[in-house]
DNA sequence: AAAAAGAGCAACCGCGGCATC
DNA sequence: AGATGCCGCGGTTGCTCTTTT
């Protein structure tokens, strides 16, 4: 048998709550808990109200640190950003806002962000501002969807990795139906581009978003530097240098990924290698960084702005990776998450 | 000044996943 | 193992306030 009804709809309120119902359900919960059950709760509080009714009242308005009001351009960045990159999951963006709750993002959302995005972006089609970034995700007609087409020549089929060669496009696709040529999507990857990342010291230098060095690869980790800047990769081996524009999906998916990858780590990679990690405290995400900073995703060689890393973080961060070499780590560690 | 339209937002609805019986 | 209920989530509704005509 299952358990006893929630409520009976009948005999509930409904409708806005009043001062009174608010400090009765707030007394309760700040004495008491929700016991781990909304349903009872009402009854024991003394409310004529659902428990759903009561744990949405709750969380979306009475929770203590409850953040109204207008959101900051940075708020906007997050919840922008998350969203081309995971859609409409509210609670998972909130979660990325503290304070906000995934109503108000998503109130917030339809009724504003959208509109404002929207209409910077009929007004600035072909820069990289964070609105005209944005038509692709909510313009399935966009042209600006796909990046200049690599030289032929230079490309490679993705056979080394199944996971670009059958699910990229249809990764993609599922974001309001954008479409593009995996190899236009992740060309970093690319073998025939001068980017089979190294593990050997390297000399670098790093001019705010335009981060280059030899034999390296790093990601800058500041979506808001991305969105006002254009994402200007480049490695240079051999005297021979390439650069990779990176759009901005891209940038969120890894950005993602790192996320998600890292969530739940507590410095079980802790070796002393990395700045952050000396005194114990790092993250797999620190790690990754191995720069000091969480704004940068070195994955591989070394040298930052931050001014540190080192090539043993890179080959520390390889043997993390089963013994693959760093771009492997990119390649078979965080992209198949995206395309699980 | 009043009516209509639009915007903002709190609250509700219904579904899927999971836990419980 | 299957039925039932709870929780959390995203989508939608509808009320209230503001702006426009």
């Amino acid at each position: 048998m299952g358990r006893a009804p929630c409520c009976d709809k009948t005999k509930v309120k409904r409708g806005p709550w009043s001062p009174e119902e608010d400090a009765k359900l707030r007394d309760y919960i700040e004495k008491y808990g929700n016991g781990g059950n909304w349903i009872s709760l009402p009854l024991k509080a003394g409310l004529r109200r659902c428990g759903k009714s009561c744990r949405l009242r709750w969380l979306n308005y009475l929770r203590p640190n409850i953040k109204h009001g207008d959101f900051s351009e940075e708020e906007d960045r997050i919840i922008f950003s998350l969203f081309a990159a995971i859609g409409s999951r509210w609670s998972i963006i909130a979660a990325h806002l503290q304070g906000r709750t995934d109503n108000d993002i998503k109130n917030y959302w339809n009724t504003k962000l959208r509109k404002k995005i929207m209409s910077s972006s009929s007004s600035s089609s072909s820069s990289h501002s964070s609105a005209a970034m944005a038509t692709p995700f909510l313009n399935p007609n966009s042209h600006d969807v796909k990046r200049p087409i690599t030289p032929s020549a230079t490309i490679a089929p993705f056979s080394y990795n199944p996971y670009v060669e059958n699910s990229t496009r249809s990764l993609i696709s599922n974001i309001n139906g954008f479409e593009a040529d995996d190899q236009q999507i992740f060309p970093f990857f690319n073998p025939n581009y001068p980017h089979e990342f190294s593990l050997e010291d390297m000399s670098s230098s790093n001019n705010n978003n335009n981060i280059s060095g030899t034999s390296g690869f790093l990601l800058n980790h500041s979506m808001c530097d991305h969105y006002s800047n254009h994402n200007n990769f480049s490695s240079e081996v051999n005297g021979k240098r390439s650069e990779i524009m990176m759009e901005q999906e891209e940038m969120m998916m890894i950005d993602h990924h790192i996320d998600q990858m890292t969530e739940g780590y507590n410095g079980d990679f802790t070796q002393g290698y990395y700045n952050n990690d000396i005194n114990g405290h790092g993250d797999l995400k620190r790690m990754i960084s191995g720069t000091g900073t969480n704004s940068n995703i070195n994955m591989g060689g070394s040298g930052s702005g931050s001014g540190s890393g080192t090539a043993s973080s890179s080959r520390f961060i390889s043997n993390l990776a089963e013994n693959k070499t760093s771009s492997s780590l990119l390649q078979h560690t965080c992209l198949p998450y995206f395309y699980s």
